[in-house]
DNA sequence: ACAAGTCCGTTGGAAATCCAACGGTTATAC
DNA sequence: GTATAACCGTTGGATTTCCAACGGACTTGT
């Protein structure tokens, strides 16, 4: 499988890292690049892994299968994004999920413990890279206490209060886009999709917003 | 205020580093101590930290305010717990949330950025540094995918089983002890405590489990 | 020993949510 | 242009959850 340095230094992982840098950055961790067939188990779940993921092409799902081999969508992972990047720094914790191509996906696999070690060769490469990957993680911190602060409200309104003011907020003002249709919305807030349509109009009538497909716009009404 | 090196040395932050070293990372760290009275405000909603912050002694509050004032608590962090962690390593992004002091409290300063760069004294100290702050981030990180797997189910029986599931997954056994009473369970899952405690006796009525206080034991039918 | 407080299970009615279904509109495919 | 599918709002009834309140068991402090 041939990798592409364009692609690459856009990543977030090796985001800051020039063209020139990476053939030796790639050299020192050494990683191993594999192509998966649709459906194709890329991660088991009760595995100990200590790779990154890194999606190359494609698409990776994960997901997480209870006893009754119910299977729920935790994430999608597209071209660039990281999987499984929580538990590579965690040695000794079984993967709880499994991580499945969606479609023929190319991915790179990247040593968890190799990126910390300090390489005499790539050092200043090293740091930057370490900074991208506490940065992602932090990220997705950030982006799990949020959704938890949304579902934690005990109505459909209040998830939606929570949500909106929270976009408005990212946005820095009361008209914005969302990327979520009404049906995805639903499945972020965790809420039935008509009742939270009801509710959306229900508010619209009130006045505390207007809103057309995913744009919206809060009134002053609002926050009061 | 004076710092113990017995008490650092076995936080998540810098486990693994002796006393000896201690003194000679901390030197490079440059860190800020301070006391704070009861209720007073650590770190302020809007502001731009890029410090990771730890407790010493009392007891910090990660608290979430929404528009109209109402405060809810986001996370509870102990003396040696880190806040603020996911900030630190996103520059430019604004404090959602604030920290305070729920009682009288001692907080360590630390500045992201320090940690990350390469210093020619205490290299190998920074190595394990990031590796602690890494797993600690992925460590929340984890925690948190699975509240949310949690509170994504439906129903509050769903949500039940899937907690305990994950508790008996954890501890590797059928019989397991929980970390909350029933009002901490409730909260955590978000559900109504006297409903959740129906649901409870309703699955022990039918022979799913037993329990007692903080005890539980899964049977057969349970995943049948 | 007693009072006060905490924790847990139980109950019943109010309220909110879920669910299945339908029609209208817009987007996509052929 | 037409057929098909996706998306959104709406409705009504079944179900679930929430809420407030109560009593019993147990713990804590005096």
């Amino acid at each position: 499988m041939n990798i592409s340095y364009h692609f690459l230094k856009k990543t977030s992982l090796f985001r800051g890292t020039s063209e020139e840098e990476l053939p030796t950055l790639l050299d020192c961790l050494a990683p191993s690049t594999r192509e998966y067939a649709k459906n194709e188990l890329i991660l088991r779940q009760g595995e100990d892994v200590s790779a990154v993921g890194l999606v190359l092409s494609g698409r990776a799902q994960v997901i997480e299968e209870d006893f009754w081999g119910n299977r729920s969508i935790l994430a999608d992972a597209w071209p660039g994004d990281l999987f499984a990047e929580a538990y590579a720094f965690l040695p000794g914790e079984l993967l709880r999920v499994s991580v499945v191509a969606a479609e023929p996906t190319g991915v790179m696999l990247l040593d968890g413990k190799r990126m910390l070690e300090v390489c005499s060769s790539a050092c200043r490469f090293h740091t930057r890279l370490v900074q991208n990957v506490l940065a992602e993680s932090a990220r997705k911190n950030l982006a799990l206490t949020r959704k938890v602060s949304h579902m934690s409200k005990r109505s459909t309104r209040e998830k939606l209060l929570s949500y909106l003011s929270g976009q408005s907020l990212a946005s820095g003002s009361d008209a914005f886009e969302i990327p979520f249709n009404r049906q995805q919305l639903a499945d972020y807030l965790c809420v039935d999709r008509s009742a939270m349509s009801s509710e959306l109009c229900k508010m619209r009538d009130e006045g505390l917003l207007t809103f057309d497909k995913n744009h919206f716009q809060l009134k002053d009404g609002f926050s009061a």
